[in-house]
DNA sequence: GTCAAGCTGTCATAGACCTGAAATATTCCA
DNA sequence: TGGAATATTTCAGGTCTATGACAGCTTGAC
């Protein structure tokens, strides 16, 4: 899923290999050395996500995340902090100041990421508020409401999720552990099969209208949602 | 489509970033931070691809290079060079070991990923999940589906992975040995006969819609796959 | 705080499907 | 025609998937 992400930080190398490595994975990548850059930004285009260096030119990186939680415009927008800092106390007063999570330079990128990921999916579950429609199947993220040919249908968030991402990547398979990245966020901690368990209750959901024939298994590859009516 | 790709660098910054962008590309990473690791890593896994650095620690980029390419096991696997210096010498030494392309540092990760595509295109074409079509009868890697003239046809895991190969690879003769290392992979001990039972297999899977005439016997050699109807 | 309802991730089990190898039938050439 | 190379069939063993049950959690109402 594509987000808008601004990525505020005065080292340019570091401002590189972030923005580098975030639009590799689709992001759209905003970039500001300081709070005046980030304002106008902002100003522009609302982010679904902030990277906050911890250090910054005029204003601190504290300040800023502070200010940006009192705006109604901006109270919403998640924020990771990045800072040189290991100190405990500095980490209290980011996640006081209203951060949602903090990194400590240096960073891996693939940690990054990953923590990306997770905020988003906690903070921004739909980033597309687009409805979808595959044959009288309709899935509205923005009302979270779900109906097949026009009967309501009744499912668990995670199998929104879930059918949510195979809708809007129909036709193609995927295989347990993508979908773990994709749905889940961080595959870790999650045993494969659980997936299975979760295509049960998806398909059990959208039997009412019978558009549990949408999702096929594709032995010893995955799971694929199609829109072809067999 | 994933292919098991091996990076060896022995600085720990770019080869994380490596990694970390084609995981994030759906492949399986190995990781060497010298040509001894590398070796390890490849008896235990053929790569499908190796990044190879210039400067390794002990033996020279260029050396391991000519190494893999003098070896049976490793000589069909593609390489790509990666090095900080640009002199045009080194890259005709490099091309002329063996290397398939060559990438000067610094490079972006999407330069890096297209040369890969590419590379793998040209090299091992059933490792890409490009569309493949010959004479009516349809491969998509992608969605895992097979259709012969519009029909749709059934085929189990290991049959579609041998037709995916002998699409790539038209118009030449394989033995049962080669189809074994390509489509079984090497370092699995199976009975030369069983091929047999698998083309058999693949022939039926194709009879609905006649493409099963396209896969032909060469008595003493092996199989080959055709386009030409005969 | 307590309790009920709804979610989640794991397991165990049953069953569908796939594999490789062996046995048997055919086809090909010298 | 006879032996060698292939084609087919068959089968037991394994692997992969479907599914129901369950215990731990979270949430929200009282």
């Amino acid at each position: 899923m594509s987000s808008t992400i601004l990525v505020i930080e005065d080292e340019p190398a570091i401002q590189e290999l972030i923005a580098v490595n975030l639009s590799f994975a689709g992001h759209k990548v905003l970039r500001a050395y300081d709070a005046e850059q980030a304002d106008t930004l902002i100003r522009a285009e609302l982010p679904d996500l902030i990277l906050l260096d911890w250090m910054l030119p005029g204003i601190s990186g504290l300040a800023f995340a502070r200010r940006l939680r009192n705006e109604e415009r901006t109270r919403q927008v998640p924020v990771i902090m990045l800072t040189a800092k290991g100190a405990e106390q500095d980490k209290l007063d980011g996640l006081e100041a209203g951060a949602d999570d903090y990194i400590t330079k240096p960073f891996s990128p693939k940690e990054l990421m990953a923590r990306i990921k997770a905020v988003l999916r906690r903070r921004a579950p739909q980033l597309t508020d687009d409805l979808t429609e595959v044959a009288g199947l309709a899935l509205d993220p923005s009302s979270h409401r779900l109906s097949g040919n026009g009967q309501a249908l009744n499912i668990g968030p995670t199998e929104f999720r879930l059918l949510h991402f195979f809708m809007t990547h129909a036709e193609r398979v995927f295989s347990r552990s993508q979908l773990l990245d994709q749905v889940w966020g961080d595959h870790v901690f999650v045993e494969e099969r659980t997936v299975d368990v979760h295509i049960r209750r998806l398909r059990k959901a959208l039997e009412p209208s019978g558009h549990d024939k949408l999702i096929e298994t594709v032995r010893g590859s995955g799971y694929r949602f199609t829109n072809q009516v067999q």
